[in-house]
Formats: structure tokens, C-alpha cells, sequence
DNA sequence: ATCAAATATTTTGGCATTAAAGTACATAGG
DNA sequence: CCTATGTACTTTAATGCCAAAATATTTGAT
């Protein structure tokens, strides 16, 4: 028995539930595991860009544009990115300011703004990818095995959740649920 | 092949990083799908919370002195949530205009300041627990079987960024070290 | 006893996110 | 045409989070 308060508070947690209402303690740790991970990576990822300048949002934002060949609409970023249109506009506005990337007026339906990565931001978005990658995103002390376990039972939830079709039946129908409804 | 761009965007984010970085690929997917189901998770769980005017974090606090016999010290707080000190600031300010918590300076030591559910807020808090028990938090399409294994897998990652003991050596050291480093 | 260091909380500032309203443009139907 | 409706983006307002500075109080060392 441990000294500490909480050797593990989501067991603990876990606990607490399970005497009050124990048909739902196990989805309440599932839920708890995964917003603490969360927490914890993102502070672990943000520390590694932060001598880039750049905050996940800002991250993710510059990578899609890295990959992407030319420039994409806005709204396709937010579609890509999975985040409400108002967050691009801010993100792509604060990487604009530091020259990363650059806007421009869609030729063909003047509604529509485009932004693309400049090669300043290709050469930033490199290097933040290297130094995420030697960190292994923060989870260096998880083997490979381990990782690819998770990330399936993590399909799985998911799943569950209408994020992806069962994985056992790939290719059935497309889905193209609006992402915010 | 599916028609729709993305069957599964994180299949596809992995895909595409394991053409340049195999090595790093597998770390993350994990990582973006803990993002992802955190995303649709918390979602979910404020869209089931918002009749009562609570937010995830306004929930975890409320819950938190529900749970407590007597007061709790502001610091004691963000401890357990796991959140920044003006975090609970914040919210215990919110909750306090809205009558569900009381604040009092402690009378042994006057840097500290105490939290206390009213009675109200224990008639609430119990409401919005029962709501998020019965949405079985957002997961009500997951087996329970499935939320102990993937559970048990977040456990190996929390493990592996050190907010755990490995887990086969339970009540070896307790460690204290601080959230907010 | 006094003064420096540590502790607990709040304040301030910056960034992120969503909802809702506003602006500009495109398109289809009369 | 030209008007109604829809689409794409931005702006505004509210909330939340964290980091760092400010404030108040206690504790420890000389």
C-alpha cells in the first residue's frame, strides 16, 4: 500500500466510481485514461516546438500545408484538421504574420482564400518534424508493439464513437458526415 | 478503395508518414489518435453536461468537492485535477457566482483558500453524474470488455511518460513529483 | 527578532476553441 | 436579368487553458 495519497489516480478514481455506480466505472477510466494521456502528450509535443515558435494548432496547420502539393482553401483546411473554421482563420493568420504562409484569393471562385506554405515555413515545418520525430512524439519509452496496440484499440473507440467505419468491414460506404454540425 | 478522400484520416496520416518516416509512423498514429478520440470525447461529454450549464472542467471540479467530505484547499485542487492553479481559479469563480461553491479563507494558515460544495451544488453535481453515467460517457457503443482493454493500454502509455509505475511493480516508490513543473 | 526564501492564490496576457453574426460572392429559378 | 438562397470566410464574444508576474502570508535561518 502505497504512501502517496494516489499511486495512481485513475485507478483510484476508478475505484470511487466502482463502489457508486459500478455499471459505468469502466467507461468513466476509459474516459479519464484518455484525457489524461492527452494532457500529457500535448504538454510533452508542446515542449519540443516551442523553440520552433509554434503551438500544436500551429503545427498541424503548417504540416498539412507541407504535405499538401500547392495551396488549399481554407475551408479544406479546416475539413483536414478537423476544427472549426474560426480556428483557421486565426492560426493561418498568426503563421501569415510570421511569413510562413501566405494567402491569396482563389482565381476561380473569389469566395474562396488559399493559403500556402511559404519556403521559410517548408524549412520550419521540416525541422519541427524532426524534432517531434526524435522525440517520438514524447512517447519514446513505448516500444513500437505497444504503440500499435494502443492506436487499434483506440480504432476501436473510434469506431464507437462514428469516427471510422467497423474495422473488420473497410470499404463498405463512405461516410461524409458535415464535421460541425 | 474507397471513393471518399479519407476512409480513415488517421490510417491516412499514417500512410503518408510511413512513406518518409517509417521509423517514427506508429508513435504517431498513437498520438493522433488519442488526440482525435479526445476530441469527439469531450464533445460529446459537453454536449451531455450543457442542460446543466456545466462545462467538462466545471463538471471535474464540481465532482471533485462532491466527492470531498468537507472543504478542500484551492491548491489541493488543481493537484487532483491535474490543472494549472489559475485553472482553478477560474472555475471555482464561475461556480461560486453561480452559487454552487463557497469560498472562505482557511483559518490556519491565511494563504490558503477554501472550497466547499453548497447544497445546491450537490443536487447538481449528482444530476449531471447521473446524465454522464447513463450516456455511459460517450461510449455507450463500447463494450465494457473493450473500455478495460483499451484502458489497460492507456495505462502502458501513461506508464511510459511517467504518470504511472510500470505496471507489473505496483507500490515500489510513491513519487511526488509536482504537476506544474 | 528580522529578513530571506518558500508557499498559496490571484491577476494578467497570450493562444485556442466554439457559436453566432456579418460580409462577400456564386448560383439557380423565375 | 435579378433576386433568393447557399457558400466561404472573417469578426466578435464567451470560455478555457497555461505561463509568468504580482500579492499576501508563513517558515526558516541567522
Amino acid at each position: 500500500m502505497p504512501s502517496s495519497p494516489f499511486f495512481d489516480s485513475i485507478a483510484e478514481a476508478h475505484r470511487q466510481w466502482n463502489a457508486r455506480w459500478p455499471e459505468h466505472a469502466d467507461h468513466m477510466a476509459t474516459v479519464t485514461s484518455v484525457m489524461r494521456v492527452q494532457q500529457l502528450l500535448l504538454s510533452r509535443i508542446e515542449e519540443t516546438l516551442k523553440p520552433y515558435g509554434l503551438t500544436f494548432a500551429a503545427y498541424e496547420a503548417l504540416q498539412l500545408l507541407a504535405f499538401a502539393r500547392g495551396a488549399l482553401p481554407m475551408g479544406k483546411m479546416g475539413e483536414r484538421l478537423m476544427v472549426h473554421p474560426a480556428s483557421v482563420t486565426n492560426v493561418v493568420t498568426r503563421l501569415e504574420q510570421r511569413g510562413l504562409v501566405e494567402r491569396r484569393v482563389s482565381p476561380d471562385d473569389r469566395r474562396v482564400v488559399l493559403a500556402r506554405i511559404t519556403s521559410a515555413g517548408q524549412t520550419l515545418a521540416w525541422q519541427a518534424t524532426e524534432a517531434l520525430n526524435e522525440s517520438s512524439f514524447g512517447l519514446a519509452d513505448l516500444t513500437r508493439a505497444q504503440a500499435v496496440e494502443t492506436t487499434a484499440h483506440l480504432r476501436d473507440v473510434r469506431a464507437a464513437l462514428g469516427d471510422v467505419h467497423r474495422p473488420d468491414q473497410a470499404g463498405t460506404s463512405p461516410r461524409d458526415l458535415p464535421v460541425h454540425p
